[in-house]
DNA sequence: TGGGACATTGCCACTGAGTGGCATTATCTG
DNA sequence: CAGATAATGCCACTCAGTGGCAATGTCCCA
């Protein structure tokens, strides 16, 4: 996603400018006009692509609009599907995430941003943002379980992954909250302070 | 929902049959055929019902697959919001699932378990259901924190509720895997297993 | 017991998301 | 420059979901 690697054949570059095109203009107009209000040709007009072309580069309206989701995720997995782990599983999970997030495009914090927006106030795109959370447990359970010198079983596993993603998701949402004040290095902090939460939010009393 | 009450204005009972019907065939005819396989036509076919009638009953077709997820969680908040608790928050959460469950309809368990293979099955059914849980997440807080003597402020009450949400949904995945074998004390012995392996897949390590 | 108030339903036409097929155009390769 | 290949545009289609309005059924009271 940082690649803005020029050198690429020519077919390429116009499919890549095209695909970024329909997400910058796709959440501006969701931004502006509001996500229900906004139709996918209306869209389609403004990039000047016909929707078949829309469907081939994204697979839904709320697709689009969560490209940002899905950059990280996508780019989290990578990154841990090729590194060494050791230590405490939900401690390596947060620290493979901080280095994630900074490596992430330099425009990324803004789409984030707009797109966790989004996701608050339109119920469809908050249910298709956790459907990712969703698939990326999966695959980490996957990839986790399939490591050589993991002590942990299946279910306990399954468990620390699904209490990573609440934890972040608490975190992003706290940034969101806040305006995503203070771009990724904020969300790397809030992050962090969100995962020391973890025992006193299990602690506490009603 | 445990209310067969024929005591009911006619009215009343005619709309209630004819709810019930919906959701109890759309089940079956997801699971014959395939969700996609099934249009919505298909199904008031089935009923002998105009289309424009299914949709005064549920809000989508997605809302009618997980009617039995719906009905937990409302049932679930109901308690809570009229219940006295005390002690360690997570506890008490899960205590008062234990309860919820227990007085569920009796045909709740096999509604419920058709319900999350077909969620497993479709995505879009995934995203849906997790987004009850993130409404329930959010009226949880509100109803929590809108307590009286509460020692938790609101980032920290999130995040346990998000947990008691992750414990939960690796509990009913376990017991969807087996089959729901065991019916709803199954389901609530594994509730209690998944909630007491929190500790541990904390601390577990890569 | 009849009839008027009110809720529920059915029907019809419509919008918008998403898909499949096929002709057209642009890019790449030798 | 020509032929292989990939991306696009266009068209027609299915299906989810909505709004309006007329028809039907239920309730309640004189």
């Amino acid at each position: 996603m940082r690649d803005d690697l020029r050198d690429l054949p020519l077919r390429e570059r116009k499919k890549l400018r095209t695909r970024r095109a329909l997400a910058e203009t796709a959440l501006r107009l969701f931004t502006e006009r509001g996500y229900d209000a906004t139709t996918l040709d209306d869209l389609c007009d403004a990039v000047e692509v016909s929707k078949r072309t829309f469907f081939r580069n994204y697979r839904s309206k709320e697709d689009v609009a969560l490209a940002a989701d899905s950059d990280l995720w996508s780019a989290y997995l990578d990154y841990v599907a090729a590194q060494e782990m050791n230590g405490p599983l939900i401690e390596a999970l947060r620290v493979a995430l901080d280095t994630t997030l900074s490596t992430m495009d330099p425009d990324w914090d803004r789409r984030f941003l707009a797109a966790r927006e989004l996701s608050e106030a339109v119920p469809a795109l908050q249910a298709h943002s956790l459907g990712y959370c969703q698939d990326t447990t999966r695959a980490l359970v996957k990839v986790v379980s399939g490591r050589s010198g993991t002590d942990v079983e299946e279910v306990r596993l399954r468990l620390t992954v699904e209490i990573f993603v609440a934890a972040w998701r608490t975190a992003s949402l706290r940034w969101t909250a806040q305006g995503g004040h203070g771009g990724r290095d904020t969300l790397t902090k809030l992050v962090e302070e969100t995962f020391a939460e973890i025992p006193a939010a299990l602690a506490s009393s009603a």
